[in-house]
DNA sequence: AGGAAGATCTACT
DNA sequence: GTAGATCTTCCTA
């Protein structure tokens, strides 16, 4: 059993994969580095009935969930860029985006989609490029607690959001944004 | 070339 | 709780 995450993981719906990647490390290596962190928060977007979805307007952010599963969405908003990893199969415009992370080695405050994409060093360097393959950043299990409660909610800072709890983290973890 | 909007964060009241 | 800062991308002309 490999002990990074693999495509059929991310192959499937898009509120699954926001589910069950919650507790899962991300790994990300910064020269001699190696930053992990546990992933506490996510939040689920999808194609069609989802207007706030950026995969309903044209562009490169469509393009992008189009693409293959585990391959990696950076947006910019605001200030920050958000990290986010496409779902699905390919033509399945569907993503998760990473909103929170429990760092584990490291000192840098990663309660948000802005900041934790500052914590780990990660911009638009990482567009289109795939989770599962890239040698600077992967995902991998979590073998040492798998016990948590997950807790559904709505999206945050999105206009038109649906009448569903799109919003995944961890019960009672203190790196959640907003609870 | 310019403007508007946005899946945010921080600081201050 | 609310306002402001400030960046990237897309749309229009």
């Amino acid at each position: 059993m490999k002990k990074t995450l693999n495509n059929e993981f991310f192959s499937r719906n898009a509120s699954l994969v926001a589910k069950e990647i919650l507790g899962k490390i991300i790994a990300r290596k910064i020269g001699k580095k190696i930053l992990k962190a546990k992933i506490v928060e996510t939040e689920a977007y999808f194609d069609e009935n989802d207007p706030a979805s950026r995969a309903v307007q044209k562009g490169d952010i469509r393009e992008t969930m189009l693409m293959d599963p585990g391959t990696i969405l950076v947006y910019g908003v605001h200030n920050n860029w958000l990290l986010n990893i496409v779902t699905n199969k390919k033509g399945k415009a569907e993503a998760i985006l990473i909103r929170a992370l429990e760092p584990l080695n490291f000192k840098e405050k990663t309660n948000g989609p802005g900041l934790l994409t500052k914590a780990l060093n990660i911009d638009k360097k990482f567009h289109k490029k795939n989770i599962l393959s890239s040698k600077e950043i992967w995902l991998e299990k979590n073998e040492i607690d798998g016990n948590f409660e997950i807790v559904e909610s709505f999206r945050i800072g999105v206009k038109k959001d649906l009448n569903l709890k799109l919003r995944y983290f961890i019960k009672n973890n203190k790196f959640v944004s907003k609870k």
